[in-house]
Order: C-alpha cells, then structure tokens, then sequence
DNA sequence: TATTTCGCATGATCGTCATCATGTCAACTG
DNA sequence: CAGTTGACATGATGACGATCATGCGAAATA
C-alpha cells in the first residue's frame, strides 16, 4: 500500500528536513526553494503540493529541526544536581565541532536574530519551540533544588548565554578568540544557576 | 572649501549612516544598496564612487554603527564593583525600548548570526569590533578585583548573555515571553561575574 | 475498464537586486 | 579661461528567486 498518501508524506519529510539543513546553513534568506526541492530529489514545481508559500515551509522546517534538536540535546534525565545540568548542557553546546557544524546544529542559534525580521508564523514557531526546549532543560534535575520559577529562569538565561556564544563565535573571523568565547561561555554556565539558600 | 573631498565625505557618512540603520532593521540580506542610496539623499549609480561593492559597504557600515554604539553603551567610566557593573551594563542593554528599536540597537545583536555567514570582510569588521567592546567593557571597572583575564572572559560571556537575549526576546512572538527574557538575562548578569576569592 | 485525482515536471512570468555603461555638470588644474 | 576630473544621475543588463500555468502519468475510484 504505502501509495500516494505515504509517498507524499516521505516527500514532505524529505523537504522538511532539506529545508532545515539549508536553513541552519544558509540562513531564513539564503535557502531558495529550488535548492531546497533538489537537495529532496524534487524539482521545484512540486514545491506547491505541499505548501502554500515559502513562509510556510521556513515554519515547518523550524518546527522540524528544533524537535530533532531537543532529542538529541536534552532526551536523557541524570541524576545531578541543577547547575550541574546547567554546565553539563552548556559544554555539550558550545563545542567547536557544533560550531563548525551549524547544518546539524541548533535551530535556533542559527535564525536568532532572522527569526525576529520574519514573519508571525515563523515567530510562533520560534516562540513555541524555543518554549518546548525550555522545559527539556528544567525537567529532569533533581527535583526541588531550586524553584519552578527561578529554574526557568535560570534555563531562558543559559539558552540566551549559550545561543550567544555560539552565534558569536560563529561571527567571528579569528580562531583563537571563537575558541576563548566556547571556553569562557562554557565556564559561566555554571554561574548563571540560582543559588536558593543565600539571595 | 568644503568642496568636492568635503562633500563626499559627506555623502560618504550619510551612506555609512543610512546603512547602519537599515543594516540593523533589515540584516544583511535585507538591505538593498539602492534603499540605502536613497536613504542617504543619493541614487543608486553614485554607490561605485563611494565603495568597490555591497561587501565593502556592510563591513565599513557595521564598524560605523558599532562606533557609535561604544560611544553611547560603554563610554563613563563609573566607581563601581565588577559584578555592579556588569550588572549594570546588562541591564541598560536587555530593555524593552532596546529590543523594539533595532535602529539604533546594538549591531552586533543585530548581526549576529548572519555575520557568520558572510564573507572574510565582514568576519573581520565582527571580530575586531567585538575585541573593542569588550575591552571597553573590562575597562572603566575598580581596578584589581578580578584579573585581567578572568575580566576579560566575564566580558565575553556577558555579551554573549545580551546578545543572545535581545536576539531571543526580539524572535518571540509572545510578548509577555519576551519580556521575561530580557528579566532572566538581566538578573543572571550579575551571577556570571567571576569571584576571586573562593573557587 | 473508464474516469478522475493529484504528485510531480517543465517552462513561463514577474519582481528584485547588484553591477555596469554612459551622460552631465560643477569643481579643480594648468 | 580651456581642458580634465570626478561625484552623481539615468538607464541598461543579467542573474536569481518566488510563484503560477500547463501537461503527464500513475494511483485511486467507480
């Protein structure tokens, strides 16, 4: 069976995750349709029986990135205590390979600051995902270390820091100093987390 | 006087101006050489005497902008603790006013991730902008509380906490999301400050 | 099996944009 | 003052990209 339905939902799978790829790469403007179509094994006229404009797949294949992201990221619960978690995420974040590697990297360190230009259905798309990450990240410390509340502030901190520094890194034309941003975003992780015994 | 040399400079400055700006509302991408022509009073044709190409204009437009941003962000020099000015400068930068008007924001913010994207000019005008900052940003602090390094990486790490903040409350759609934020980012400054005496 | 549906391909179309060719006029130079 | 220069304007040119029009062929349906 597996007939038209299924197909086209594998074409639309490969779209999605073509378009994801060009996005983290070549940014919101960069990726072309036909390109992305190609990189599917399509051609671009068949872009339109699966969505109505651009905007429509840049949202999707947001969406589509970011849920492959958080699995990869932020999947496993350890037992360790919460700035643990915040400085463990952190160095598993801004390595240089993520760095070198933006195609298979975070979705959203790639369209930070294009997301905010784009249009309202890109914005929710960011807005949710970035929401959903948010709670990956406070879930599965130990529990009660620190409140619900300063935990999620403390997670929207480390996303801003990490998300930072890697956009920063990636910017910047010396080795060297892309190096020094990894390592000294890396160290502050840790200090970002509240401290509820004192404050 | 003022004559022919005068009023290219001129026209020059205008040139770099209206590209700041449009620079930093429209990105890399977004910004036509034309709209930015016409910007700064001029048409189109005139832009080959004033620049080789658009990669020469986006490099010279953003250390222009980025001039202008240290002359207003990190100028006074202040009697205050590291942590207190860190604090401080974090606080002046994740506002509200700061993320609705990317005019005259803070282009780093503005560039950030499309900068790495770019070619060896504008990487280049990234890097050594961003260096200028954050020296501007350890100097002007009490002497001695923290070594210069330790500075130098808690500098780091606190641009990489704004930038990455503005980037992420500006992507939201949500607003009440993106005010929270910017309150995150803002109270967790403080935390990255590295302590001398213990650790 | 006859007909319809629809995923996909090919090939316009239209707009935008960077860059260049050419002309003009005022400022410079001798 | 005559000739030259150069800042600027106007108007190509050519590339590229989003979207649409049309046609094909195989699966779905009757």
């Amino acid at each position: 069976m597996a007939t038209r339905a299924e197909l086209k939902a594998e074409s639309r799978n490969r779209i999605l995750q073509a378009a994801g790829t060009r996005l983290r790469v070549e940014g919101l403007a960069g990726a072309g349709i036909s390109d992305v179509m190609k990189d599917a094994g399509l051609t671009h006229g068949a872009f339109y029986a699966h969505f109505a404009n651009k905007s429509e797949l840049s949202a999707a294949a947001l969406r589509h990135a970011l849920l492959e992201n958080r699995e990869r990221w932020v999947g496993e619960r350890k037992d360790e205590t919460w700035k643990q978690r915040l400085r463990r995420l952190a160095h598993r974040y801004l390595t240089q390979i993520h760095r070198d590697r933006p195609a298979e990297g975070c979705a959203l360190a790639a369209l930070a600051t294009e997301a905010g230009r784009g249009d309202e259905l890109i914005r929710r798309a960011f807005d949710e995902e970035l929401l959903k990450s948010l709670h990956g990240i406070c879930n599965g410390a130990q529990e009660e270390q620190v409140p619900t509340d300063l935990r999620l502030d403390d997670a929207i901190a480390l996303m801003a820091l990490c998300v930072g520094g890697i956009s920063l890194s990636r910017a910047v034309a010396d080795k060297e100093l892309s190096a020094r941003i990894l390592r000294a975003c890396g160290d502050a992780a840790g200090r970002i987390a509240s401290v509820t015994k004192q404050d």
